[in-house]
DNA sequence: TGCAGAGGTATA
DNA sequence: ATACCTCTGCAA
């Protein structure tokens, strides 16, 4: 008799453990580790799915009380073990259910009928490439990162400017890996916008590459996992969910752009993409290389420690091109001249030359919408949404009364989605002075067409981009030359190439700069410096507007000077100071619920059970509400808990939700954690 | 006294 | 997640 233990499909904390049941005989050789099977469960035996994590010959409960697994899905979905001692990893370090770690790691669901239509996921992708294995030469400095990183004992970071040829450093491992028998994991921030990356890989790679899509179908992805399973590919390309790869001989994992947030899962198990491929290339003894124009603090740091080797690449691979030109505009001093526009002359004076020449024009600004906020000249109130604890924002579309079919401006809440018409008076006190304030990316688009009547023009946001497909129709409009000015919000700086664009704009750098977080100049020098990289490219040298009212602060200066190591020992500086991280370890442990009042006293009793726990030198700042306290009628709180060793900060994390769980429902409280 | 609703517990 | 148990409060 053959015995299994078995996760259920139940991401609650009181089933987070394994029920052995009976193997019958019938599916014994369809069953492994890793398997999906069917169980009856609970007093009616009502039929649940779970996972297989063990198989023994003997069971530790008497046989009475065992019951009988009903089926096992077919195709065996672990790799030797590997992956569920990875989910285990998981469950431990991000505070989640075993099951929600297996669920992250063994993604799919369940086969697919055999006779599905077969599509290879490539084909829209390499259209019009010819799959060849071309052969590439490499400039010295990627020659020294190919075989430094081959040689190292540690992960590597390649650090390289934009348009530096990062993607053939890539392609040269690859190879060497094929010629090895091992297979490669290549990770981007998310496909569609390293369409250019990706093209690149399936040129000179050919075949034998499968490409992980979020937006595939299930069958697909099943095809895509099964192909990687059975070894009938050995790269495989995708974000952040591709780092779980069924690889059995993984010898290489790639994290391009490794600075990009979305390697963070925002759902449970909230796990690092940086952290999982580390742990899987230490398994299997695999190299690791992060790559980035515009490092995080925690990668760069490391390197800089040796925990990480460092390889850099400081020329543009493209022979004739050059940095661009940065132009760094004081909007103070505009204001003072007498310019109340959203353009400096100098911005100005260029769009005006480029559309001249027919050359290309990016404009960038980080908000969305028409303006930042609406509010009334006479009282000074502000409309905010009534689920939310932020304002509206008004748009340059119509809002539709269902009774009476009259239309208003429309006013949105990004937050939740909640719509409701600009109103003609002001609800507090009646004044017809009410009006929107600010500039988003579709009142820019308003102005440019007022300045610039005769320039064509895409808009790309959250909101032209909210259809499937639009995404790519506009950016390749654009690459077909068939506008003369993209504008966009941060979807529109990150990795794409763009030959004749010879001018970008960035509206006003110090948005993302004055947001309450503690890496706000982080982000900010990295969205400068990557919007910057955009100009350029080909053989005409760009130019870079910055318009800011804060142009000497160090993100904004260095970002300019396309600076790294200037801003890093500035930023560094600044964390050490703070003591944020990667100086210290910080947990951001959050809590929220519908009742303020259950609210407030849990989050009392997270602040006092930490400093009841007499750990020496760890500091708890907070209870505070978040920035945006209220999202969807739900109150949020926050304890910010800093300690320079990560297992302490993950026994806070584990002691805060233990008792947090027993004193107050689950059902009513939410919690969750981030360690950085 | 009867019963809805809340809260706790067990699931192999 | 879900069923089942006990406990509590309130109307009849």
């Amino acid at each position: 008799m053959r015995y299994a233990k078995v996760i259920i499909d139940i991401s609650a904390q009181s089933v987070n453990k394994a029920f052995t049941y009976v193997i019958p005989e019938d599916i014994e050789d369809i069953v492994t580790v890793g398997s999906r099977v069917q169980v009856p469960f609970g007093g009616h035996n009502a039929l649940r799915e779970g996972f297989i994590i063990g198989i023994s010959e003997e069971s530790d409960i008497e046989a009475s009380r065992l019951k009988r697994i009903i089926s096992a899905a077919e195709g065996k979905t672990d790799v030797n073990g590997e992956l569920i001692k990875l989910a285990a990893f998981m469950a431990g370090e991000y505070g989640c259910t075993m099951n929600q770690a297996l669920t992250a790691v063994l993604p799919v669901k369940r086969t697919v009928r055999k006779n599905s239509r077969r599509r290879d996921p490539l084909s829209a992708l390499s259209e019009g490439i010819d799959r060849e294995n071309l052969c590439l030469s490499l400039n010295r400095d990627q020659e020294n990162a190919v075989s430094g990183i081959l040689r190292a004992d540690r992960p590597s970071l390649l650090y390289g400017v934009t348009g530096s040829g990062k993607t053939r450093v890539y392609i040269e491992l690859i190879k060497k890996m094929r010629e090895m028998g091992k297979q490669t994991i290549v990770l981007i921030p998310e496909i569609s916008l390293t369409y250019q990356t990706v093209r690149e890989l399936v040129k000179y790679l050919g075949s034998s590459i499968a490409v992980m899509h979020s937006k595939l179908s299930e069958g697909e992805k099943y095809e895509q996992y099964m192909r990687a399973l059975s070894g009938e590919i050995d790269v495989m390309v995708g974000p952040r969910s591709a780092v779980f790869t069924p690889f059995s001989r993984l010898g290489l994992i790639i994290i391009d752009e490794e600075h990009e947030r979305t390697y963070r899962s925002d759902t449970s198990p909230r796990y690092d993409t940086r952290a999982v491929a580390l742990w899987r290339t230490r398994y299997n003894r695999a190299k690791l290389v992060l790559g980035s124009a515009t490092p995080s603090m925690e990668s760069y740091k490391a390197a800089l420690k040796g925990g990480f080797r460092l390889f850099k690449l400081k020329e543009r691979a493209h022979r004739d091109a050059s940095l661009p030109k940065v132009h760094i505009v004081d909007m103070r001093k505009e204001l003072k001249g007498g310019n109340r526009s959203i353009f400096s002359s100098e911005l100005a004076g260029l769009m005006d030359d480029r559309l001249s020449k027919n050359e290309q024009i990016m404009l960038f600004l980080n908000r969305r919408g028409y303006a930042g906020f609406v509010s009334c000249r006479s009282c000074g109130h502000v409309i905010k949404c009534p689920h939310c604890d932020v304002s509206m924002t008004a748009h340059n579309s119509w809002y539709r009364d269902s009774s009476s079919g009259r239309k208003y401006p429309l006013l949105s809440c990004h937050y939740c989605g909640y719509a409701a018409p600009l109103p003609s008076l002001c609800p507090e006190c009646g004044s017809r002075f009410i009006a929107p304030f600010g500039a988003g990316t579709e009142k820019l688009e308003s102005l440019v067409r007022e300045k610039f009547p005769s320039a064509k023009m895409l808009r790309m946001d959250a909101d032209t981009t909210a259809k499937k497909g639009q995404y790519e129709r506009i950016l390749s409009a654009f690459r077909e030359r068939k506008a003369d000015i993209l504008i966009g919000t941060q979807m529109i700086v990150k990795g794409h190439d763009f030959p004749f664009v010879t001018l970008v704009g960035i509206v006003s750098a110090d948005l993302s700069l004055n947001t309450p977080e503690y890496d706000a100049s982080e982000r900010t020098f990295q969205l400068i410096t990557q919007a910057a990289g955009r100009s350029g490219r080909a053989d005409i040298r760009g130019d870079v507007v910055i318009q800011s009212y804060d142009p000497s602060h160090y993100a904004i200066a260095c970002a300019a000077a396309q600076d790294y190591e200037s801003f890093y020992e500035r930023e560094m500086s600044y964390r050490s100071l703070m003591k944020y991280p990667p100086e210290t370890r910080m947990l951001f442990y959050g809590l929220k619920s519908m009742d303020e009042d259950m609210l407030n006293e849990a989050a009392g009793f997270a602040a006092d059970l930490v400093k009841g726990l007499g750990l020496p030198e760890t500091s708890v700042i907070g209870p505070c509400n978040e920035s945006v306290y209220k999202i969807n009628d739900y109150y949020r709180k926050i304890l910010y808990i800093k300690h320079s060793r990560h297992d302490i900060i993950i026994r806070i994390r584990n002691e805060l939700n233990k008792r947090i769980s027993e004193r107050f429902s689950p059902r009513k409280l939410y919690l969750t954690s981030d360690i950085r």
